[in-house]
DNA sequence: ACGTATTCCTTGGCCGACCAAGCTAAACTC
DNA sequence: GAGTTTAGCTTGGTCGGCCAAGGAATACGT
């Protein structure tokens, strides 16, 4: 089916790499780099996350944001933005999609009239717990095998590579409250 | 069904959850589940990818693919499908888009004429100096801050995760061993 | 030989995620 | 006030990735 272009067969630069970056029998990359491992195990957590979510007619990058939505009950898109730290357009989409399935109602801010105001809706709540319970799982299967201090270490390497990346990429614009949820309110409740 | 905007004014689920999932004081949940941080993770690795790749015209993912055609010399897709464990669809647009690009070229398999053989052209290995540069800088970005003990562990404790994901998901067909990463990096049975 | 899998790949649709522009409404100058 | 910046969101495009179907050529069973 008609090959795009015909050329001179060049070998193209099979065998050794220019400069001597993989031939590394032990060291830093040995076995693999962690980046490329990383990237693995992140695209199938992500199906895993995908499969068990199916049932709930979510997917994968949506709960988080439901999620959000679970734990107060109006926010303004731009906090949901800085929340999650996503692209402001991701966000948009993420909405018109989730608002067209009715798990999330938007309207305008009668403050801010550039601003929009998001907030889940009462059928939503039925998928809390299903959400809830598939993170469960996905965890579990994650994380089968491995014993407490396995864990606890394992959590401690990725909050240190998550700040390496964040500090690189200027993605994080400052720690906010990882521990607690709603750590930094605003205002909370600034109606007048 | 023509449920677009459906008036439901009860105000979410805000509040508790139904469930006691995510009451987890103490234990493996703490600052976030692993599963959570994994995912942040990703996205922030993703993205310094993608800035690190962005220089030399590939987009993360492509990166994996290619380096795959530059070790050897000629590929059928099936095989290129199966070594990185992707879906046939998206190997046959990101080939598409690579060829299109001129870093690859498929043609029809003489042998077998319902496949396509693949490889890397000329042009392309311009790229694999860079490429190779950029993984090694995403790998020290990644692992900056962490000993040589921790970067084992680390790599240790995402292989376990990759199994525990790939058993789960299915995804995985049995390593092939083709040059591959090398999957008895850790002696049996060496724990403290 | 003939029909039936099975393999190999493609198309189309969808989603998350990015970037690049753009548009509107506030806020901040002057 | 008028002009300029900034915040807040949207649209349109691109890419990786998935799934669901489908078309072609091969392999298999009888």
């Amino acid at each position: 089916m008609a090959m795009t272009s015909e050329r001179t067969d060049d070998p193209a630069c099979t065998g050794d790499p220019p400069g001597d970056h993989t031939g590394d029998p032990r060291g830093t990359t040995h076995g693999g780099p962690v980046s490329h491992s990383l990237s693995r195990v992140a695209r199938l957590h992500r199906i895993a996350a995908g499969k068990l979510l199916r049932r709930t007619g979510l997917y994968p990058g949506q709960e988080f944001l439901m999620m959000r939505l679970w734990n107060t009950d109006t926010v303004r898109q731009s906090e949901l933005i800085k929340a999650m730290d996503l692209d402001p357009s991701t966000v948009t989409k993420m909405l018109q999609r989730l608002d067209q399935a009715g798990y999330v109602r938007r309207s305008a801010d009668p403050e801010d009239r550039r601003a929009v105001l998001v907030e889940a809706t009462g059928e939503s709540c039925t998928l809390r717990s299903e959400v809830a319970d598939a993170w469960t799982d996905l965890e579990e299967q994650t994380l089968a095998g491995l014993d407490e201090a396995e864990r606890g270490e394992l959590a401690r390497l990725l909050a240190k590579v998550e700040e390496n990346l964040c500090r690189e990429t200027q993605e994080c614009p400052e720690r906010r409250g990882e521990a607690g949820t709603a750590a930094e309110e605003r205002r909370p409740a600034d109606r007048e």
